[in-house]
DNA sequence: CGAATTTCAGTGGAACTGAAATTT
DNA sequence: CAAATTTCAGTTACACTGAAATTC
């Protein structure tokens, strides 16, 4: 039975630990996701445009940190899959308006709710307060590079 | 000016923001890293071996989190570099005996300093007790999964 | 003109799988 | 025999770069 935990070197490092739980929320996520033949970039682009209407990729690229490269693949994908359209932008010759199609509102839906069931079990060992404390102190590291810096 | 912020509903998504927060450490540490030709399992694989010293493959894989397959480059990649050294070893001949020289022992004296104020640039929106706190929420995340579930 | 957008082609580190060969 | 270790050969999602074509 040989050892299997970290040295404390790595188990103190911040940048270490983060990517640890990091790592196991994308497993959780992308398996949660797999059974509905999804991925995490589908799962952000159909957010953003639920929540802030039809943008063009440059723009949804910007809201998700989706690469512009891998917009177009992702944006591809989702119209193959019909949750998504991709129409010309009237206003701009450059652009394309992406929107959600009704079944692409739908599916969110259910993302959602799978989604939202794997934050509790990856959170399991913490409280409602310390998920709450978890989350402003990842997201006051996050704020700080973009706006500051 | 198009928005740049992220929509709510990820925002607030812990898997998410531990992604995007993950995402910014292993930037800032791969950077300074690859000053001196190193990747973060350089880095990983030299900590558990000063830590813990000599051991086989498997047991340094075990330590780190770095799969078997990818751990025969590391400690090829670290061999040619000459900051650690495989032997057989003589108890078991299926095992490696893979050891720090002193080459990668002074070449992690070196790193530890760099990853240090790596932390330092990450958490430098937290304050001491903070970051204190961080490291605990995350860590207790990790060892749920691993001692339990 | 410079700047923005979309697209394509490709790279790279990281995480992982399956299978063979060896040894315990 | 089953189990562990090392190694090789591959895959995948993700993050990212460079460059072309188009349009503002």
């Amino acid at each position: 039975m040989a050892d299997r935990s970290a040295p404390e070197g790595l188990r103190t490092l911040p940048s270490w630990l983060v990517n640890q739980v990091a790592l196991l929320a994308t497993r959780l996520v992308s398996d949660e996701l797999a059974t509905l033949g999804m991925r995490r970039y589908h799962y952000s682009l159909l957010t953003a445009l639920d929540e802030r209407g039809p943008a063009s990729q440059a723009d949804l690229g910007r809201r998700t940190t989706i690469d512009r490269s891998d917009m177009v693949a992702t944006v591809n994908e989702l119209v193959e899959l019909g949750f998504v359209e991709r129409t010309a932008d009237p206003t701009d010759r450059r652009r394309n308006a992406v929107s959600l199609t009704t079944a692409g509102r739908r599916r969110l839906r259910q993302l959602d709710r799978r989604v939202a069931a794997v934050q509790d079990e990856l959170l399991a060992p913490l409280s409602a307060s310390e998920r709450t404390q978890l989350v402003a102190l990842l997201t006051r590291v996050i704020d700080h590079r973009g706006a500051g810096s």
